[in-house]
DNA sequence: ATTTGATATGTTATATTATAACATATATGT
DNA sequence: ACATATATGTTATAATATAACATATCAAAT
C-alpha cells in the first residue's frame, strides 16, 4: 500500500505525488507557477504538468484551489473529497490558511439552494483578512 | 443629482458609468475583456481603463467580482458597499447569477472568526451549479 | 507475449487575465 | 493663474491557464 491514496484507492501518479508533496510542505498557498519552479529539478518543465496534477488532486479532495488567490493548498484533513463543505481563512500578511468546516452554514446554504431550486455542485467560502498573530 | 452615486455621494466618472452600464444591462457576468469589447465603440481601447473602473465600482459596492469566474456583475441591490455579506449562486449553463444575503451564515462566520482571532476584511461565498430552469 | 486501449507525461505554442509605467488631460481648491 | 489631485489614454509586459500534439507507460484482453 503506497503512501498516498485517493478515494478510489488508486495510487497517485508520480507527478501528482510530487505536487502534493510540495503543497504539503509549504506553510502558505502556492501558485501553479510557484509549484513549477519548485519542481524544475525534479523534471517539471511546463505548466500543463502542474495543472494536470492539480486538477486531479482537487478532484480527489486532497488539494483545494483558493479562488481569491489563484493558488492551491493541501487539504488540512486527510482529504475532503467533496460533500463536506470546506471554508478557508486566509491571512493577507503571513499567508497562513486555516481550513475549517462550517457545518451549520452548510445547512443554511443547502436550505437556500433547495428553496430556490438551485443544484449546487461546488461551493466556495473564503475569508481574507488578518490572522490572530498578524493582527496584534 | 446624477443618476448613479456612490456612498460618498460623489458622482461616478464617465468610464465608471459606462462600465456599470454594460454590467447592469447584461444578464450574465462579464469579464474585463468582455467589457472592453463592448465599449470599444465608446472609446475604450485598453484593459487598464476597464480594470480601473471596475476597481472603484467594487469599492463602492456597486459591482461584485466573481472569483470563480474572473468576472464581474452589477450588484443586485442598489449597492452593497461592504459590511453586508453577499453570496452568489452562479448557473454553469445559462450564466445567471443570483445574489443573496445569507444573514445567519454571516453571523456564523463572524462567530468562527471571533473565536479564532481572525479579522476578516473580505468574504467570498459562491455556489456554482445549475439554476432551477437549467436543471429540468 | 503481443496487441490494444486507456491513461499519463512531455513539449510547444498560444490564449486569457491583470498590472506596471508613463504621458496627457481634466477637475478642484487657493 | 497656479498648484495639486484625480482621471484618462497608451504601450508594454507580467501572471495565469489551456489547446494541441507527440511520446511513453500501464493494464487488460487475446
Ligand atoms: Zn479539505
Ligand atoms: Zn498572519
Ligand atoms: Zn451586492
Ligand atoms: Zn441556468
Amino acid at each position: 500500500m503506497t503512501e498516498h491514496e485517493n478515494k478510489t484507492t488508486k495510487a497517485l501518479t508520480k507527478n501528482q505525488v510530487m505536487v502534493l508533496d510540495v503543497l504539503s510542505k509549504s506553510n502558505a498557498p502556492l501558485t501553479a507557477y510557484g509549484i513549477l519552479d519548485l519542481l524544475r529539478d525534479d523534471g517539471f518543465r511546463a505548466p500543463p504538468q502542474v495543472y494536470r496534477a492539480l486538477e486531479k488532486l482537487c478532484e480527489f479532495g486532497m488539494v483545494h484551489r483558493l479562488e481569491g488567490l489563484n493558488a492551491f493548498v493541501a487539504c488540512s484533513h486527510s482529504h475532503c473529497q467533496n460533500g463536506g463543505l470546506a471554508a478557508f481563512a486566509i491571512c493577507e500578511k503571513c499567508g497562513e490558511v486555516r481550513e475549517f468546516t462550517p457545518a451549520k452554514m452548510s445547512n443554511q446554504l443547502e436550505e437556500w439552494a433547495n428553496s430556490k431550486g438551485f443544484a449546487a455542485k461546488k461551493t466556495t467560502i473564503e475569508l481574507s483578512g488578518l490572522c490572530k498573530a498578524c493582527n496584534q
